[in-house]
RNA sequence: GUGGCUAUGGUGUAGUGGUAGCACAAGAGUUUGUGGAACUCUUAGCACGGGUUCAAAUCCCGUUAGUCACC
């Protein structure tokens, strides 16, 4: 088994442990940023070793486009490319399934894409995701899910669970690649017998870990975590939980007492760009008039390369002035600020102390008020 | 000093007698397996004083301010 659990909560039902992979281990629970094109937005993988990132996701669809699979062979894979020693994730482009951008069409064997590049037409089934997976050589590789949006008939749902499912077992039978983990997905939207269905049958299946997937798509929020347990509750205690695409402070921490190990999200990225940047008492919206004259860091306690050198007052200035570079400061912030929430929750989990930890920060972190 | 021109939200502007619009700015919100933004909502204006008219941002007179030309 390439997860260990090294201690579980008592009060909840979060744990910490140990991922193996081919280039490093993980301290689990965990949150990755999304380098989609071997680089996060604003962000090089300096940045990232700077605020502690252990492990990144990319997308292996989207480097199937760019470089190419040429390019990954040539170099013996996509941790050479860029030259990052730790581990690297992949997601297959099962997101992009419902990206009207790049989807063609389905059929029973896989899904046509067009390119966003030069509107050229790719084939993926999962037997081709595994190989290009391969081929990039990242350390876990996610199936080719079927994934639909938020709020569609319960038919989409039906339907994609089925495809789910039977890709999740046509991908284990093509994987043989020993150094790369392959964790399988659950979908189903968020009814209960269609998560537990999908869940059930993921579970059956010789994963080395398993994904919630399909959420944080516009349903609400209570519906979002009824479906995380509604998953969870199906599988096996002992394998490694990865809740896909979930990135919001407040629904990494509730998420982690469910047993959630492992997250990955545009958001602390996408609000950073934005202006909106993450303090343990909330986000709030540094393009506020009230920032100009603020002469503190976002937060005292934090440790990221923003907070240690700049204001709030000079960070508002630069974000007035529609300054690239401002991104860059925001995004190792918001990015910095979710490893660090997580390092606490590691030791407040090891300590015995992660409900209380939890229940504090909850309360502690509210949205921004007049 | 004389003459011309101009004056509309914070800024820039549209509006030839009939419900003052637009953009940006400002304020509130949304954003979760990346297209680097977008969207929703809110606030806010006819320089001042008089006149003509059923009705004036609009026409007339004066004041003030700005601007240009001339002396």
């Amino acid at each position: 088994m390439s997860y260990k659990i090294i201690k579980k909560d008592l009060k909840t039902k979060a744990r910490i442990g140990i991922l193996e992979t081919a280039h490093g281990t993980v301290k689990t629970p965990f949150f990755m940023p999304v380098v989609t094109k071997g680089i996060a937005k604003f962000i090089t993988l300096n940045h990232l070793d700077e605020i502690k990132t252990q492990c990144f996701i990319s997308n292996a669809y989207l480097l199937y486009l760019k470089p190419g699979e040429g390019l990954l062979k040539k170099t013996k894979g996509y941790h050479n490319f860029i030259n990052w020693k730790k581990p690297i994730f992949t997601d297959s482009g099962g997101f992009q399934l419902k990206n009207k951008e790049f989807f063609i069409s389905m059929t029973e064997k896989g899904v046509w894409f067009r390119s966003p590049y030069d509107g050229s037409k790719h084939f993926m089934s999962p037997e081709r995701v595994m190989e290009l997976q391969n081929i990039i050589g990242s350390d876990v590789g996610m199936v080719l899910d079927d994934m639909q949006d938020a709020n569609l008939n319960r038919k989409d749902y039906e339907k994609a669970v089925e495809n789910t499912i039977s890709w999740a077992k046509r991908a284990i039978a093509v994987h043989k690649n020993k150094n790369q983990l392959i964790f399988g997905i659950v979908q189903g939207g968020t009814d209960r017998d269609l998560r537990e269905k999908c869940a059930k049958e993921i579970n059956k299946l010789p994963f080395d870990g398993i994904a919630i997937g399909g959420l944080a798509l516009g349903e609400s929020k209570e519906n979002m975590h009824k479906a995380i347990d509604y998953s969870l509750e199906n599988l096996d205690e002992s394998k490694i939980k990865y809740l896909m695409g979930v990135g919001s402070p407040e629904d990494i921490i509730l998420s982690i007492s469910k047993g959630v190990d492992c997250f990955d999200s545009i958001y602390p990225t996408k609000m950073a760009r934005h202006g909106h940047i993450f303090t343990r008492k909330g986000p709030i919206n540094l393009k506020k008039a009230k920032y100009k004259v603020v002469f503190e860091p976002i937060e005292r306690c934090c440790d990221c390369p923003t907070c240690k050198r700049h204001t709030l007052a000079y960070l508002h200035h630069l974000l007035r002035q529609d300054e690239p570079g401002v991104k860059i400061l925001l995004s190792l912030h918001n990015i910095r600020f979710i490893h660090k929430l997580l390092e606490e929750a590691r030791e407040e989990i090891e300590k015995g102390n992660f409900e209380e930890f939890s229940k504090n920060f909850l309360k502690e972190y509210k949205r921004e008020k007049l």
